[in-house]
DNA sequence: ATGAAAGCGCTAACAG
DNA sequence: CTGTTAGCGCTTTCAT
C-alpha cells in the first residue's frame, strides 16, 4: 500500500497495476501471481514469497470488474436495504461479516424515494449478483417471486406467500403476545391495539394480538384502532382514543414510529406515560432506546436474521436442499420506561 | 422484462443472453448491437428497432462487470457512507439523482462497526471507481489525502485541511451563530456550550460559539463544558451542569445526539425544557424532528449538498479546473419546541 | 451504416 | 510446480 498513485488528470483515468505488471516485476507468469493472489495452492512458498514481494511492491491490487468477469461465479450477494430504516443498519453489519466468511462479496444497493426496489435489484442482477437479500422489502409477494425466479432470493423480516423466495422473519403473533403477556400481567385489562394498516405484517400483528387477548381471558376487551407505519397515525389515533369517552390503560402500536406519535399526542393532552397509560411499541428502533423516549418495544435479532439470510442465500447457491423456506425468530420484549402496573389515573401538569 | 429467466440450482448460476444472442436474433453484428444498446450514433432507425425488439424479447441486460472492463473509464462513483447516520440517506438519495444526469453510475460501499473507511474505499476502487465521495468520513486527514492523491475525492460534511480533496460543507460557525443569535434574541444570557469533543467539527463549532457570544456582548458568559458526540455525552454534560450551584438559562449543544442526552437528564432531574431551561442542538437529525423531542437545531441543506459533491467529483474527471476546493454552504437554524423566552425558573413536577 | 477483430484484466483448464 | 492458452461479455478502433 505504500505506492504511490496518482490519477491522471488527462483523462480522468487511474493508471494501476496489473497482473501482467506484477508477473513481469516477479518474473513469473500471470497464472502463477493468479494462483499466489487468490491464495489457491499450486505455487511453490518461494514464488509465493516473491510474487506476493513484487505485488506489495506495486501496490497491486486486483480488478474486481476482470475478476467477476473471469471468474465463472460472480460469489457477488446482492443486498436491497432502506436507508431510513434503523434496523437495517444492524442487518447489513451482520451481513457483511457472515458472508466474508462464506466466501462471498458484498453488493448493496440502496433503496431512496426515488429508487424502489425494482430498481435496486435491477443494478444488482446487472453485477450478476448471484443471489439476493432484500431487507423489508415494500414491493408484492407476486414482484419477489418474480425475483425469486431469477435467483435464489431471501427475504429478511417481511412474510411471503409460498414459495420461491426464502424468508427469514421475526414472529409478529408472538411478539405481539409477549406484549400483551407483559401488560395483563401489569394489572392491564383494557389494552387497545394501534394497528399498521392493510399491509401483512400488520394483519400478523392485528391477529397476534386478538389471539392473545383471548388466551388471558381479555376477548371481551379486544380493541383495534385503526393507525399505519408513521408517527402521524400515531398521532391520529391517540386523538381518537382521546375523543372517545374513556380512556384505556394501556395502548400496544403496531410500531416504534407509530408508539412515537401516541406518546406525543398524550403529551400534549397531558395524560402522562405511563402514569396514566402504558405505551407499547414494536421494532426496537434506535429512537425507542433514546432515553427522553424510552419505548418498552419488542425486539428483534438482527445478527442471528443476518447470519441465517446469508446462510440460506449460501446453501441454495451450493446446492443444498434447505429443509425450511422459511425461518421465524422469536422476539423478545424489552420492557423500558413507558409501561407500568395499573393504576388510578392522576391529574398532571402538561410537560411541554 | 418479460423474459422468463429461471437459475440453474446445479451450479448456482444464471444463464444470461448476452450480446452476441442479441446479435444472432437480430440478424447483425455484436458490434452494432452494442451501439444500440448504449444509444451511440451509427445505427440506422430500422436496425435500432430491431435490435430492440430482439433484446426485449430476450430480455437482454447488459452485464456490468463487461462493460466495465472494456469500457476504458468505468464512470463509476464510488460512495461511503455510515448506515448509522440518517443524514447520509438524504445525501444518498441526492447524490444517485444527480450522478444518473451526469452520466455516471453510483457503486455505494457502508460503513460499518467492523468495516472502515479504508476499507470500504479499497473495496470501491478495486472496482476502479473513477471518484470517491465520501461522507461524513471520520479518518484522519492524512488519510483523506491518501485517497485523493488515488482518485479524486469530495469530502462532504467536513472541514480537511489544505489540498488534494474537495469538500463540501456546511458553515459550523454559521450555525452557531444563527443558534446563540436565536437564544440571545430570546433574552438568554447565561447560554452554556457543551461541546463535541476533540475533533475539527467540534473545535469549528466552539469557535463559533465564542465568536457569537462575544459578538451578542455576552462574551464574559462564555462557559464551555466538554460534551461529545454522543447522547452519554450529553448525559454525562447534564450531570455535571446539575451538580454546579447555579444552572444556565439554555444550553447549546454540539449535535442532536448530545442534546438528546441533556433533554434526558434534564427530565429526570425534574428541570423543564424548555421552560426552566433552552436546549438547541446541530444537525437537524431525523429523531430531532420526533414530536415527543421535538428539538430546535441547526439544519443543512442535503440536496444541494449531494449535487455539489457529485459536480466536484464529475468537474474533476472532466479535467474542469474547479475554482474552489472547498464549498461552504450555509445551515439555517429550525425553531422548534426546545426553546423559549428566558423566564424565572419555576417548580415543575417530574414526568417519569 | 455495418462488421471484423483486438483487447479490458483476470481465471481456469490443460500441458509440460 | 509452472507456463500456455482460451475465454468471460462488452466496447472500440478500423476497415468495408
Amino acid at each position: 500500500m505504500s505506492a504511490a498513485l496518482w490519477w491522471d488528470m488527462e483523462d480522468g483515468r487511474v493508471k494501476r497495476p496489473t497482473l501482467e505488471d506484477v508477473a513481469a516485476l516477479a518474473g513469473v507468469s500471470r497464472a502463477l501471481v493468479s494462483i499466489v493472489i487468490r491464495d489457491a495452492p499450486g505455487a511453490s512458498a518461494q514464488t509465493r514469497q516473491r510474487v506476493l514481494q513484487a505485488a506489495a511492491e506495486l501496490g497491486y491490487r486486483p480488478d474486481t470488474r476482470a475478476r467477476l468477469l473471469a471468474r465463472n461465479r460472480s460469489r457477488l450477494l446482492g443486498v436491497t436495504f432502506n436507508v431510513r430504516h434503523a434496523f437495517h443498519a444492524d442487518l447489513l453489519e451482520g451481513i457483511y461479516g457472515t458472508a466474508e466468511l462464506a466466501g462471498y462479496e458484498v453488493v448493496v444497493s440502496a433503496l431512496t424515494p426515488s429508487r424502489d426496489e425494482r430498481n435496486a435489484v435491477e443494478t444488482l442482477l446487472d453485477y450478476r449478483c448471484e443471489a439476493l437479500i432484500l431487507l423489508g422489502p415494500e414491493v408484492t409477494d407476486q414482484r419477489l417471486r418474480e425475483f425469486g425466479r431469477r435467483v435464489p432470493a431471501v427475504v429478511v423480516g417481511r412474510r411471503v406467500r409460498e414459495g420461491l423466495v426464502d424468508v427469514i422473519r421475526t414472529a409478529d403473533g408472538e411478539g405481539m403476545r409477549q406484549a400483551v403477556e407483559h401488560l395483563a400481567a401489569l394489572g392491564h385489562e383494557e389494552i387497545v391495539h394501534v394497528d399498521g394498516g392493510r399491509n401483512r405484517k400488520s394483519a400478523d400483528r392485528r391477529q397476534g394480538y386478538r389471539v392473545a387477548m383471548r388466551r388471558r381471558g381479555l376477548g371481551g376487551r379486544i380493541r383495534i384502532l385503526p393507525g399505519g407505519e408513521t408517527e402521524e397515525a400515531g398521532v391520529a389515533a391517540a386523538r381518537r382514543l382521546l375523543e372517545g369517552e374513556s380512556l384505556p390503560t394501556a395502548v400496544l402500536a403496531y410500531n416504534d414510529d407509530c408508539a412515537f406519535g401516541l406518546l406525543d399526542m398524550f403529551g400534549k393532552a397531558d395524560i402522562a406515560v405511563p402514569a396514566d397509560i402504558s405505551v407499547v411499541g414494536f421494532d426496537d428502533s434506535r429512537m425507542s432506546r433514546l432515553s427522553p423516549i424510552n419505548l418498552t418495544t419488542v425486539g428483534q435479532d438482527a445478527r442471528e436474521m443476518a447470519r441465517l439470510a446469508v446462510q440460506r442465500a449460501v446453501a441454495r447457491l451450493a446446492g443444498h436442499e434447505v429443509a425450511d423456506r422459511e425461518v421465524v425468530l422469536t422476539p423478545h420484549l424489552i420492557v423500558r420506561g413507558t409501561t407500568q402496573p395499573r393504576r388510578r389515573r392522576r391529574a398532571s401538569p402538561p410537560r411541554q
